[in-house]
DNA sequence: CTTGACTTTCACCTTTTGTTCACCTACGAT
DNA sequence: ATCGTAGGTGAACAAAAGGTGAAAGTCAAG
């Protein structure tokens, strides 16, 4: 076996052999290339590598890579962005901080287990989870006992869902801002809106993705 | 299918022991071609390198490698796609098999994505997953956009939340029989429940998780 | 607001590759 | 004896992969 740690090139096996000799070699350049140059190679250079006379070819082995999932999906019209999405085979789990129910602390429980996630639900920032306590956003679909993926932040937009902390109490709500007022609004008919400065109303993360088990 | 009786004994083997001396040999081969190549055989070479005259001998043994799960599944018709199936720890992934809408189309199988899940939505059975589309769940928190989980099954349990297939529509609904009578429930108020002579539904699976991803 | 550097998509084509059908052989276990 | 399973033959078929060229979009500046 060549000198790369094994683990590595374990988690590598997988996505290796899934892949045709074309899409190897369009793989092996883009990572070649990124790796020397610090930056992705771009469709053209790609096209070039490879000898063939169309961009569109450039771009279809490209889509299959992304859908055989070595590269990471990347924004709409991202120019240079051909990620390698090797990293995603690496720890998948999030810690299970504990969980959120309206009214209550958060930080209560001192036993994070580790929860699986999909990798669609990672990205930039740093992740956790909370499983959720109480109905006070059904009328959102989360449920009591689903569990949210947050994603660390001070601040947020309007219209998310934020965890927040108010007074010590830590809840789900959705979150609107106006100057210097906001209101944490429950998705539950019977529950009313909280209104209050910003100043009182701490965002520890923003909702990113749900997960929810049947029995 | 293979033997009845010995389902926890074959969980508990390793199974690459339990392959017949054919499967072995073209097991071996995909994966050393995969190993020294970079990307996975196509059923010529692996039936040239078996010396057999004919393809169909390759599809059955790779199909037979998938049943034991010895192989990754694949999307139907992909071409090269011989992954092996190991780290049964790590976060796996399943076919996206198109999207769910209540009582309109049928199961618009296209293209399949992948989709990773976290292994706590796996279990015994095949999963595959489905991107809902419309709201007829919505008062349990299946909403469109989500992606649900389903272990394939031909059977329910009331209350159980299925897909089921009728006159060729498939859709998104709670399951319940009275004798030879079943009735698909959708959740939302403002839709209504379908009642109908069990022989006319059919089951394809049973609801077993939900992913969804927040903007 | 235009330009250049990039990415994405469209219509259409060829080649490679996987899937399936009907039928055949060998072998172990009812 | 015979039934089910693994393995095989060959051919017809269907679909993905890979390509060509050109035309749109997008985005960050100049």
């Amino acid at each position: 076996m060549e000198g790369e740690g094994l683990p590595l090139r374990r988690a590598l096996f997988k996505k290796r052999t899934m892949l045709t000799p074309r899409q190897r070699a369009a793989y092996d350049f883009i990572t070649d290339f990124s790796e020397r140059n610090g930056f992705a190679p771009s469709y053209d250079e790609i096209r070039s590598h490879l000898g063939v006379a169309s961009l569109n070819s450039v771009a279809k082995l490209i889509s299959q890579l992304r859908r055989r999932g070595v590269l990471a999906p990347a924004p709409p019209n991202a120019k240079r962005w051909l990620a390698t999405a090797e990293d995603p085979s690496g720890p998948a789990t999030l810690p299970l901080l504990g969980l959120i129910a309206a009214g209550q602390p958060i930080e209560a429980v001192e036993a994070p287990e580790e929860i699986h996630v999909p990798v669609s639900l990672l990205g930039a920032g740093e992740r956790f989870s909370l499983r959720v306590r109480g109905d006070s956003m059904v009328d959102d679909g989360i449920h009591d006992g689903d569990v949210v993926v947050v994603r660390r932040a001070q601040r947020a937009d309007n219209g998310q869902t934020v965890v927040a902390v108010v007074d010590g109490d830590a809840t789900l709500k959705r979150f609107h801002q106006e100057g210097s007022w906001v209101e944490l609004r429950p998705a539950n008919a019977t529950m009313k809106v909280i209104r209050l400065p910003a100043v009182r109303v701490e965002i520890r993360g923003v909702l990113v993705g749900l997960l929810r088990r049947y029995a």
